[in-house]
DNA sequence: GTCTATATCTAGATAGAC
DNA sequence: GTCTATCTAGATATAGAC
């Protein structure tokens, strides 16, 4: 098998794996075996674990990098802002073992744990552009202090969401009516501090979305 | 040393490791040497570290559980719901490790498993409770699906909100200031569904109380 | 109750033949 | 590039003396 080829399939591999029963709890071993290679061939495309782990979260942030560099104005209309909820929420079910064990993989790799916390402050920084698009069209008011808990809360939705589902429902997250919740549950923290017009309609989309699903 | 004192000093000493470090990355023999014991000693008092684990949770259990036997009607007042959180995010904090690897405890520990999804379900329902608490009391209205997704969003940041925090500022679980923050938020989830008076006097108190801490 | 010494096991990682 | 065989380290847990 071609180089690349062996390669692209332990990364495959290894998500899925890792998404189903959490990095700690797949061995190398468990790796090459699912892969039907052998462990030392493993090691010849990646140094370590570590590694595997790392050159995943490259993907995944590639991929990520570009939903979070949306400008505020532009998710003004509910179905906007809906799709972008949308497609962030299945990119990291897609990655969800990085939010399972966030705190140890970051301990352990700091390669990681730097690129993985720039992350998190752009996050944080594209909630409150939103918030803040959302303020120069009239459509709310925050004093600094609600925005500022705003964004924490949207931030905290977005990263542990997916954890915090798969409690309950082990492969939720790959469920499509647990992502609409999630997309639901985002807006209702938001919306309420809306004038009219704008109130009802995200609102009235938000419910037309959870009943189709259900 | 007594029989007593030897396993309590393992039960707080791996609560502290287990808290600083994260229960994963620390190893009996680390627990053992800190608590200046042998580790044939220690596996005298547990039979093994998933025991200790357990213990540990048991503890938590019991301090935890009257917190949410709370009626919805004696949180009415903002001063009263406000304490509330104060001691749930409180004891949590103190037993964080918990929350800082929940899906790998409980997949680990069946009988962990099974008393942390009921902790979980008694919690939603203590949440659905006082939602209902403040509709009686003509403070609120919602809709049946805005309740389940308003419940949700506050189970969430009880859950993790302090392994989130963590992620930021290491030790920001024992931080007031950081907890503070979290009541703050928990309310600025619900309190804009409030109709007035209520809602101006539960808003005025969260920011009274932020930036009483800044 | 407590210690020292050690068994057991499993993980990540390497060596060297093909 | 890939394999088999193996090393090494570290973790949980036990045995048996004191």
């Amino acid at each position: 098998m071609a180089r690349r080829d062996t390669r692209e399939l332990i990364l495959t591999t290894s998500l899925e794996l890792f998404n189903e029963y959490g990095e700690p709890n797949v061995t190398t071993n468990q790796i090459a075996d699912e892969a039907d290679i052998s462990p030392g061939n493993l090691y010849y495309h990646f140094r370590s674990k570590d590694d595997i782990v790392l050159e995943l979260f490259k993907r995944f942030l590639v991929r990520f990098q570009p939903l979070i560099e949306v400008s505020g104005e532009s998710l003004l209309q509910a179905e906007d802002l809906w799709f972008q909820l949308h497609l962030s929420f299945e990119l990291k079910g897609q990655f969800r073992f990085l939010y399972r064990n966030l705190m140890d993989l970051t301990a352990r790799i700091p390669n990681l744990d730097h690129a993985m916390r720039g992350l998190l402050q752009r996050e944080r920084k594209s909630a409150l552009n939103s918030l803040a698009g959302l303020e120069q069209a009239g459509v709310a008011v925050f004093d600094d202090w609600q925005r500022e808990l705003l964004a924490d809360s949207i931030l905290l939705s977005l990263t542990y969401w997916i954890p915090f589902v798969e409690l309950f429902e082990p492969d939720g997250a790959e469920d499509g009516s647990a992502q609409t919740r999630a997309i639901a549950r985002v807006l209702l923290i938001v919306t309420p501090h809306f004038r009219e017009p704008e109130r009802s309609q995200f609102t009235t989309l938000a419910r037309r979305y959870l009943t189709e699903v259900e």
